[in-house]
RNA sequence: GGCUCCGUGGCUCAACUGGAUAGAGCACCUGACUACGGAUCAGGAGGUUGCAGGUUCGAAUCCUGCCGGAGUCACCA
């Protein structure tokens, strides 16, 4: 039924037959036609021009003429140049929307039971969740539907960063400035809360800092430590990390937070848990209203030890060398610097918990695939950490894949958390959902529907133009964020294809039943009809490769145009007042098939479509 | 500075992986509703695809060199 592959083995055999030439049908390109020549696929012939001598004219009109004969799929023809223009039979039209149009599941693969574990999310427990977070949960989302939809078994995941200096600091500047608050005594959100108390670290340091810029012992510090070309400026902007390890009282009270909490102290344990406790209550709303969960949390408290005992067979292997207690892995082969792995106290790091976790979740699953959603920024480390599980013959190790996006800017620059510049994620989805609240009111389409079926079409208008305008662009390429177009409910947004999916319930509603068998006398497929099939029939693949490219994008794009093209068809072919019965049948198939694959498709995004709106 | 990635109308993004005259949306103009839903459609204007070479039937896409930007170069995660 792939009218692609149709053509592209039909044009195998005019090769073999015309030419004697063996030619691979994958290698045949074949496109859709250019609007202003007549036809619907194109078949490239320049690249045969050596094989069979001729100008690619030429060879245009000898395989046009074979396919006109030998396909019923072809009832005509013509070239130009080296392009083959191919016109599609109406009947295959038909029978193509016959095959797909009732599927609701158009573009599922079966299943065949591959296992595949996606990472994403992965947060700090110290602050909420930002506009980064959200991008990284929809692409792991969405890669987690699509993988499925392609016929993986998927498993959710991610690890929470739970431990560390970042929650200490929160936990420091509870205990000192906190006044026995509570989320609930206050009425805030529990991450939020716990990120206030970040905030108020950050915002004691600073003015720590600058207090001691002004004393006697940071002149010395200069003094000693500048080098002769640094100014006074750029070394204390340098120094402050240093400082915050050596000189600093709140520094020292983190530090030693996280001493204790590595040693089990009971009073510092239980404040940890319960400010962890807090920010969990608070992630678990932001999650759901993301419309996300997960199968399975590995939290860093649980897995940091994790991954000593694969570097001792690292070590064995001499894929690793040991240093004092120091473990370092030589990178040369890949072109990184040497990565320490075990720190010389005999501590473990980032990339031996991953190690770690690696393994735990391949014992735990027995996954063949995994993909890490993680920023740009870490492209090294997992180069590195992927060199290291692959030169320990790991089972999953050919199935790793950094699933690696670009950071978001604004356009007042760069978000940077440490200077307040973020977007947070539950300010986001409040703003953009009133937006949806206030044009729903001006339209006053759904005022017949009670309050909360309208709230809740206008929660599901928001969020897809929230989303819609994250996820369709190229998950590697850095983005910019215009709140102001992220508003946006029009053009090329995620309420542009609600309309066009709302449109065609609305009109099966006022069809109700019509007999789908009577399509037979139709025979002037029009235009708008045709691009949209042409689309239809691109959908299954399209999930595939999206799928082999981690690139949920793709669909995104999918999705919008075929949303134009129904709305084009939509003014241009009278449906209900169809000129024929044949015609009308024809006409509301599409409208099925289209509703359908939108729905499929958008919810491969994690975007809901509303019945009307 | 080394390595990696990226430069496409004023702005945000595409381009079937080397195919025809580089497409959409926003913003800006002009038109289309007593309606199968106008959150729509039709049309206009807007481009030397950062610059310069090269490869070939054909380059935004591949190669080289510049220019500009980002990331990374921790015994942090």
């Amino acid at each position: 039924m792939n009218i692609t592959k149709t053509i592209q083995e039909g044009v195998v055999k005019a090769v073999k037959s015309l030419y004697d030439a063996d030619i691979e049908a994958d290698s045949v390109a074949v496109n859709t036609t250019r609007p202003d020549f007549e036809g619907e696929y194109t078949v490239v012939t320049f690249p045969f021009s050596k094989i069979a001598r001729k100008k690619p004219q030429e060879i245009g009109e000898d395989i046009g003429k074979f396919l006109e004969q030998e396909l019923e799929e072809v009832v005509r023809y013509n070239t130009v140049q080296g392009f083959l223009n191919l016109v599609i039979a109406d009947n295959w039209w038909k029978a193509f929307l016959d095959s797909m149009f009732d599927q609701e599941k158009y573009g599922y693969a079966e299943p065949h039971g591959h296992k595949v574990m996606v990472e994403f999310s992965s947060p700090n427990t110290n602050k909420p969740l930002h506009l980064g977070h959200i991008r990284n949960i929809l692409l792991g989302w969405s890669t987690y539907k699509i993988m499925t939809a392609a016929g993986y078994d998927v498993i959710r995941t991610q690890v929470v960063n739970d431990r560390g200096i970042a929650i200490c600091r929160s936990m420091v500047a509870w205990k000192n400035f906190g006044e026995g608050k509570t989320p609930e005594s206050t009425g805030i959100k529990g991450d939020h809360f716990v990120g206030n108390y970040y905030v108020e670290f950050a915002k004691r340091f600073e003015d720590e800092y600058a207090q001691w810029l002004n004393s006697a012992a940071a002149e010395e510090v200069y003094k000693h430590e500048a080098k002769d070309t640094q100014t006074r400026e750029v070394f204390f902007k340098k120094y402050k990390n240093t400082y915050f390890n050596k000189q600093s009282e709140l520094g020292k009270q983190a530090r030693e937070m996280l001493i204790a909490w590595e040693a089990g102290d009971p009073e510092v344990r239980a404040l940890w848990e319960e400010m962890n406790g807090w920010v969990y209550k608070g992630f678990d709303v932001t999650y759901e209203n993301l419309g996300v969960e997960f199968d399975k949390l590995y939290h860093e408290s649980d897995t940091y030890l994790l991954g000593k005992e694969i570097i001792e067979s690292a070590i064995e292997k001499g894929i690793m060398h040991r240093d004092g207690k120091r473990v370092w892995a030589d990178f040369e082969a890949i072109g990184l610097e040497p990565k320490t792995v075990i720190k010389s106290d005999g501590t473990s790091t980032y990339t031996s918990q991953d190690m770690g976790t690696a393994r735990l979740r391949y014992d735990d699953y027995g996954v063949e695939k995994m993909v890490y959603v993680v920023a740009d920024e870490q492209n090294d480390h997992f180069k590195g950490l992927f060199h290291i599980l692959k030169m320990l013959d790991e089972p999953y190790a050919d199935g790793l894949y950094h699933l690696s996006y670009g950071m978001i800017d604004l356009t007042t620059g760069k978000m940077k958390s440490r200077e307040g510049k973020i977007v947070d994620a539950d300010d986001l989805m409040k703003s953009v959902i009133d937006e949806a609240m206030e044009n729903s009111k001006e339209r006053d389409t759904t005022s017949d529907l009670s309050e909360t079926e309208q709230k809740e079409v206008v929660r599901k208008i928001g969020m897809a133009a929230l989303k819609f305008f994250i996820i369709k662009v190229n998950p590697k390429k850095r983005m910019t964020f215009d709140p102001h177009q992220s508003l946006d409910f029009q053009g090329q947004t995620g309420p542009y294809v609600q309309n066009a999916y709302v449109r065609t319930r609305s009109v099966l509603r006022k069809a109700g039943d019509f007999s789908v068998d009577s399509t037979e006398t139709y025979d002037q497929v029009k235009d708008e009809e045709k691009s949209i099939i042409i689309q239809l029939q691109q959908f299954p693949e399209l999930v595939q490769s999206a799928a082999e490219n981690y690139d949920p994008s793709d669909i995104a794009n999918y999705c919008y145009n075929l949303a134009k093209s129904y709305h084009r068809f939509f003014h241009e072919c009278p449906i209900l007042k169809a000129e024929t019965e044949a015609a009308k049948a024809f006409r509301l198939k599409i409208c099925v098939a289209v509703g359908n694959t939108l729905k499929t498709g958008m919810d491969l995004l994690g975007i809901e479509m509303p019945e009307r709106m």
